[in-house]
DNA sequence: CGTGAAACTCAACGCTTGTTGATATAAGTT
DNA sequence: AACTTATATCAACAAGCGTTGAGTTTCACG
């Protein structure tokens, strides 16, 4: 498993390193967890860098700026995109319990799905690229209604946001935050909460 | 009204101005501003000290260092704090709308409520002295549970935890983000949509 | 095997950052 | 009036930032 000489206190000549040419992924990777754990303003490309094993030019090189590297990070893969839209679509009953465990199951899987969107949601905190950014994605959910609930005065566009809005809210707490109790709790507990409040919401519209 | 040459284009000598020594609070009003605005990363003590028309090391010398002044403005007035304490206490009957209403209360008044909370919300994401200050914001709202239901496993826990994030969440699609329909709809019609699905997290304890 | 492009590092740039004396003016106290 | 203390600016610091240009090594293709 350790080959001896591999990177430990490694020279680092400069020019292409031999085979492997992976070091894009590598450092889009590292910039995943950057921004995803720090936010935009405070994470840096050296830091970056650092964590892919590159210099820092090199970054620059691959990606042209650091508002376009973090464009690249906060792309959502189109799984975690079905997975969202499917769960709001649907018959009507069940709804709740539906879109609950789709985004629940979204942080509990692939890193690579859920980093986009821990990216998207702390750098819209600062950074007004991920707030546009996060804003559309909420927004994609409220256009892509069926049409029959299209012309309600709004009403149907007010509970898509406020549930997405809340769940946004559970990620804050669960991943970022990190309220014990949240943090701590078993994803069923939380469906078991969260869905009859969803569906509260994004249930019987003609009450 | 004009005084000819007042303080446009102010010379600016050094030297403790005459009278008034109300720079202190200035100072705190632009950071709160600032800090609620753009995070903690993204604030700048030159930029505070510009808003408050001060010499940014005059900041420094009223409140230590960034990360003090920070503090300073993450401090919740004991208004906003005693009407959450209220909303969550009291019969359990219609503890879903009070709570909503508590809550949505604070950020349609008074900004020296908001703004704090705004601050606290916006650096959490970013600075671990302000996602300890909001963890344990909400962990308040727990550990002053009456006594009756202190002892059921954390499930009560759990439900105000969830409860106040999905508050987070809204104030962040709200404020934050703003996603049209949260930002544009009166806080009535979230009101109105909010009390059941809160009422049902916060409510019978016992199905 | 030669040549241009791609992958890489190094050194430095101009700028901004938080923070620190040194210094000047006014207020409060004796 | 003298002296201490609080309020203010100025100039500069070391460090860190994003970004750039030049140079070095390997790859891909003729």
């Amino acid at each position: 498993m350790a080959k001896d000489t591999i990177s430990l206190s490694a020279p680092k000549r400069p020019g292409r390193r031999p085979g492997s040419n992976q070091t894009r992924q590598l450092i889009l990777n590292a910039a995943r967890g950057r921004f995803s754990e720090d936010g935009y303003a405070g994470t840096t490309i050296r830091g970056i860098a650092s964590d892919a094993g590159v210099d820092s030019s090199l970054v620059m090189q691959f990606f042209g700026s650091k508002e376009d590297l973090f464009g690249a990070v906060m792309l959502i893969t189109p799984h975690a995109l079905s997975r969202f839209a499917e769960a709001f679509d649907g018959p009507e009953a069940g709804v709740g319990e539906r879109v609950a465990r789709a985004f629940l199951g979204i942080w509990e899987g692939d890193p690579a799905d859920s980093e986009p969107l821990l990216a998207m949601l702390r750098g819209a905190m600062g950074n007004e690229q991920a707030a546009t950014q996060l804003r559309e994605f909420l927004e994609a959910r409220i256009t892509e209604l069926p049409a029959a609930r299209r012309d309600d005065k709004g009403e149907s566009a007010l509970r898509i946001a406020l549930a997405s809005s809340m769940l946004v809210g559970v990620t804050v707490g669960r991943r970022i935050v990190r309220v014990p109790a949240l943090a701590n709790g078993s994803a069923e507990a939380l469906i078991h909460l969260l869905a009859p409040a969803l569906q509260s919401i994004l249930g019987d519209p003609d009450r």
